[in-house]
This record gives C-alpha cells, structure tokens and sequence, in this order.
DNA sequence: GTATCAAACTAACAATTGTTAGTTTTGTTT
DNA sequence: AAACAAAACTAACAATTGTTAGTTTGATAC
C-alpha cells in the first residue's frame, strides 16, 4: 500500500461522489465531509472544485486515446482488434469505475480548454473505432448491418459497464471479457 | 397541432435542458429564459422544480412498466419478446428522447416517495427482462453465455438509445429496428 | 365598459454555493 | 526546545439558488 497524497485521497472521495448525484449536486461541503474535514481545508491540497473533475477527466479519457492508438496501429485482424477495445475497457473499469462516471455524466461541466480537449479526444475515439469497423465490413470480417448502429450499440454496453461492474463482483474478470467479447461479437440468440 | 399546455410546454423546456446539462445545473432562471419569460412566473404553472422532474421520469418510466408487462405475459417465444423489448425502448426513444435523459441520469434526485416509486418499478423491469433470458436460456432459445452480462449488454444499448437516435435522422426507424435487432441478437462478427 | 381570469411581472427572502483570508494545531526536523 | 511545514481550523464574502407575495397586463365574456 503505497500513501496515497491528500490530494488524490480527495479526489478518489470526490469520484464517489461525483459518481452518486452528479458533479453539480456535490458541494464541497459534502466532499469534506466524507473527508472528515471543514470544506476550507480542501483548499490547501487543491485549487477549485473544477480543477478536481478535469483532473478525473482528462486522465481518464487520455488513458482511452493512448489504448485506442495502440489498437489501431496494430497489425492484428478486425475481430482482434474488437476483442482488444474491449479488453481496454473492462481494464480501466476495473482500475477507475468511479472516475468513469464522472467522464460519463459530467464531461459537459469541464470548462472552455478541457472541455475543448476532451471533445476532440472522444471525436478520435469514435472516429478509429468506426474506422475499425468499417474496414472489417469491407474486409467480410463482419456483418453488413449498419456501421452506425454497431459502432454505438458496443460503444453503449463498454461505456456503461462502469455502473455494473462494481455490483457483480462474484464474476470474475476473465469470464465477464470472455462472455462480453462473445454477446457483442456473436449476439445472444 | 393540438395546443400544448402552457405547463407542457415548460416541461418539455426543462426536459431539453436537463439533457444538456443535468437537473442539478439548470437553474429555475434558465429555464425562465428559454421559455422568453421571468423565473417567478413559471410558478403560475407549476408547483415546484421537482415536480417537473418527477412528471418527466415517473411518466417515461410507468410507459415502460405497462410496455414490459404485454411483453411479459404474451405467449410469443423468447426471441420475438426480445424483439419487442427493442421495439419498446425505439418506439419511447422517438417519442421523447429528451426525457428519456433526466429518466437516466437525474432518477437520483427524486424526492422520497418518487424515487422509492422508481426504483421499485425499475428493479421489477430488469427482474422481468432477466426472466425472460433466464427461460429463453433453459427452453435452449439462446446461447448459454452469463445472463447477467446478456441482460446489462442488451440494456445498456437501449438505454443509451436517447443520446444517439436523435442525430442519425437520416436512419429510417424501421431499419433502425431490424438493424439494432440482428446486432443485439446475431451479434457483428 | 366592466368584470374575469390566466399569465406575466417586480421585488424580495432565506438558504446555500465556491472560495478567500487569516489563524491555530499537529507532527517532524534541527 | 525551537523552528518549520503541512494541514487543519474559524469566520466571512459575494453570488446564486428555489421560491413567495403582491401587482400589472392582456385577452375574452358579459
């Protein structure tokens, strides 16, 4: 158990609570007192409450463009290279569920450069992953429905998997990538 | 065009709002202003903030108990009853996306009796769609992968249906619902 | 033209918000 | 024990919040 420093504490506390009622509905009030402190006293480890959601954010969502550009660049097949998206996202889940509902839920109260930032990187995001896609369809890798509405049923079912995770924890993580990489890519019926 | 009710008219406001930025960032005073009017004087036409919240949620939410409860106890097979589960959450998602948003991101902020109301009727929903795969899954009508993680993949995607139809106009609704349907049952590979 | 009624208005309230300034406590290092 | 830095505290601020009270406006019915 490495020490965390005061800030993170802070931080992972704020995630928790950004993830139950929402970024906006959380006061600082409410955040030092999970904390046990006076809500002054934050404000000797951090700068504002903004500064707390884009440093939840942004880490977040950079880890995801850092996965994304490695799939991508690969030389594997398109199935591969599904199976590997999925992978990331069941990876950052398990590390960060919490921080994920915030970049989930609260993305639009970052303000003008972050929010500027994480547009252009969720942009990417998609963009490669429906390239990805599109290239497996021209390919016969993978089924001619409409890119559109595959692309955003499994982008729907990884985005959400941070509301689910947490409560099914009798599953083990190489089961549910198992199963999730067969329900999305082979369908249940 | 029937005439709406001026208080119609308001929720329909709120909702739109609450979809951009959550219920806890909309101010009484932006919605005044998107309705061209002075925050006290949508009081002669509501009771409170949380009211509107709650009409938008406990009406989507009770469209959706009636809707699953024909599904449940009709005698069709268990891919046609999955089938119907798709058409249900299309068929709400083009009537009102908007408060489909508050209906999954603000159910929190429901005051006592509503949101013990919710919940209750959320859980039976989801207890109801898990009947369905578990049958399905012993009468050998689907594949034998984890219910839990069959049942949270398919939500997840209707769900999220809200943020996405609304930008793909272009996507005829009927294709829209064949589509979704082989991808969420035959799956993309 | 006067009465009626819905729907707007102005003005204000008490509570809550994020944040700052200045001070005290606590624990460690010299 | 003296000095120091980290981290807590008290007290207060200006702005914003949902909401109320009382008043005015504008259209319709008599």
């Amino acid at each position: 158990m490495r020490p965390e420093s005061r800030k993170q504490e802070i931080i992972n506390a704020a995630a928790i609570l950004f993830k139950e009622k929402g970024y906006s509905a959380v006061t600082m009030r409410d955040l030092a007192k999970a904390m046990g402190i006076k809500a002054a006293s934050l404000y000797n480890h951090i700068q504002s409450k903004q500064e707390i959601l884009s440093t939840i954010i942004i880490g977040l969502a950079e880890e995801f463009t850092v996965g994304m550009n490695k799939i991508v660049n690969s030389d594997e097949n398109t199935i591969q290279k599904l199976e590997n998206i999925i992978d990331l996202h069941i990876d950052v889940t398990l590390r960060n569920a919490d921080g994920l509902a915030s970049l989930n839920n609260d993305w639009m109260h970052l303000e003008e450069d972050n929010l500027q930032y994480f547009e252009k990187m969720r942009q990417e995001y998609e963009d490669n992953f429906r390239d990805i896609v599109k290239k497996g369809l021209e390919k016969g890798e993978i089924k001619p429905y409409n890119v559109e509405i595959m692309v955003f049923s499994t982008l729907s079912t990884l985005r959400t998997l941070y509301l689910w995770y947490p409560e099914q924890k009798e599953i083990d993580s190489d089961i549910l990538k198992r199963d999730m990489i067969s329900v999305l890519l082979k369908g249940v019926a």
